[in-house]
DNA sequence: CCCACTTTGTGCGTGCTTTCACAAGCGCGT
DNA sequence: ACGCGCTTGTGAAAGCACGCACAAAGTGGG
C-alpha cells in the first residue's frame, strides 16, 4: 500500500490552508471512486472549486507529493491530506440537543465519511431522552461528564436552542472537550485553549441577502428606494 | 450579467465585514431585548465576541453612527445594519430535499428572525411529496421553475444529497434564482453573477480535528487532562 | 466657559492570503 | 542521449485584514 517515511512535518499550516484540505479531500476521493490514478492541479483545483496556483501553494505547506509533468498521485494524496487532518485516528463526538437539527445530524450519513463516531446523543428533554435515534439512545445531558469521560469524547456538538447553549460549553470544556461545533445562534464565551467552531444558519442567509440586494442596487435604478449618500 | 470593471470608488464593504455584521446585529437585537438604549464599541464588542478596533472600523464603513463620548444608540444601528443587509425587505426561500435537513431547516424558528421567509418546500420524493411540514405542504421537484416564478424565491436552499444538489443548483439558476445556500457535500458549478455559500458540517469536523491532533501532538506534557495518554 | 473624562473614527505598521509568472524537474518520443 | 512539452513548486508583488494607539469630538461637572 502506502508507506513511504518522509516527513515534512512542517509545523504552521496557514489557516486559509487547513479550511480548504478537506474540499480538497472530498474532490480527491470523488476521483478515486471513479478510478483516476493521477490529477493535475489544474484538474484537481477545477473539482474543488479553487484556483490552481492556490491549490498548488497549499499542498506545497504538506510537502512536496507532486511529480513534475505528471500531476499527483491521488491514493497518495488522499493518505497524506487525511493524515495531516487528523483522520487515521478516530474522534468520539457527542451530540447534545436532539430537536430537528441534532436527529438531522445524528443521521447525516456523512458525518462520518471517516475518522468520526457519534459516541452519544443528549438531551434535556424527558420525552426526547431514551428515544432511540440513529441506532443510538439518547441520554440525558445530566450524564455528560460521564459519558465524555467514559467513551472518550473529544468533539462536542451543540445542537440546542440558543438559551442552552452557554451552559453546555461550559460542561463540555469543563468535562475536557476542547473541540466544540456550535449550531446554537450565539457567541459562546470559552476559555484560552478550546476550539470552537460555529455554524449559523440564519447569518449564511443574511449575507446573501446583502449580496442579492446589491446586485439588485446595480441592475436597476437605486433611486427607487433609500437614498445612499456618496462622500 | 454582471460586471463593474473599472470602478475606481467602489462603495464596497468589506467581505469579512460583512460576514460579521450579521453577528454585530444579533447582538444588537439582544441588547434591544434587554432595553439597553446605547451601546459602547466595547461592550457590543465583547457580546459579539471581536476586538473593539475592529468593530469600529466595520461599523464605520456604513457611516459615522455614533457619537463621541457616549456610544451607539442601539436602535438607530440595529436599523442601519438590517438596511445595509437588505432585511428591510423581505426574501422569499424555497428549500428544496426535505429529508432530516431539510426538516430542520424549515422547522427553525430564527431562521426568518426578520425578513426571511419560506416560501417552498420540493422534493423529489413521492413518499414525501404531499407531506405536511412546518406548516407548508411540501411540492415536486418539478414544480420548482413554477413555485420560483410564482411565489418570488430569490433564494434557494439545497438540502439534497450530494448527487442531486448540482441538478438542484441548475435548476435554480435557469429559473433566475442568483442566492444559493447549499448544505449538500460538493462543490456547485454555476455561471458568474451567481452567489453560493456552503454549509459543510464534515468540514468543520475536520477542521476541528485538524486543530484538536496538532494540540494533542504539541502538548506532549500536559496530560493532566482525563483520558489523553500518550506514550 | 473650561476642564477632565469618555468613546469614536482612523492612520499606520504588521502579518496573512492570493495571484502571477517562471525556473526547475520529469516523462516520452525520437 | 537529447530535446520538447507538460506540470510542479515557489519567489515576489499586490491586496486584505487586523489591531494598536491616538487625535478628534462629544458629555458633564464646577
Amino acid at each position: 500500500m502506502i508507506s513511504r517515511p518522509p516527513r515534512p512535518r512542517e509545523r504552521g499550516i496557514p489557516e486559509a490552508t487547513v479550511a480548504r484540505l478537506p474540499v480538497y479531500l472530498r474532490a480527491l476521493q470523488t476521483l478515486q471512486d471513479r478510478g483516476t490514478a493521477t490529477v493535475s492541479s489544474e484538474a484537481l483545483a477545477r473539482a474543488a472549486g479553487v484556483n490552481s496556483a492556490k491549490l498548488r501553494k497549499d499542498l506545497s505547506h504538506l510537502g512536496s507529493y507532486g511529480t513534475r509533468g505528471v500531476g499527483y498521485e491521488v491514493e497518495y494524496l488522499v493518505y497524506q491530506i487525511s493524515r495531516e487532518l487528523g483522520l487515521t485516528q478516530d474522534w468520539s463526538v457527542a451530540i447534545v440537543g436532539i430537536g430537528n437539527l441534532g436527529r438531522a445530524l445524528a443521521n447525516y450519513g456523512g458525518f462520518g465519511t471517516r475518522g468520526f463516531r457519534i459516541a452519544a446523543l443528549l438531551d434535556a428533554d424527558p420525552g426526547v431522552v431514551g428515544q432511540r435515534v440513529a441506532s443510538l439512545d439518547v441520554g440525558h445531558i445530566d450524564k455528560l461528564e460521564e459519558v465524555v469521560r467514559e467513551r472518550g469524547v473529544s468533539i462536542g456538538v451543540i445542537a440546542t436552542p440558543a438559551a442552552s447553549a452557554q451552559g453546555v460549553a461550559g460542561r463540555f470544556v469543563e468535562a475536557g472537550v476542547t473541540s466544540i461545533l456550535n449550531f446554537a445562534p450565539v457567541v459562546l464565551n470559552v476559555p484560552d485553549g478550546v476550539d470552537v467552531r460555529k455554524v449559523d444558519l440564519s447569518i449564511e442567509l443574511q449575507i446573501l441577502a446583502f449580496h442579492a440586494q446589491r446586485r439588485a442596487d446595480g441592475d436597476g435604478r437605486e433611486a427607487e428606494r433609500a437614498g445612499l449618500e456618496m462622500t
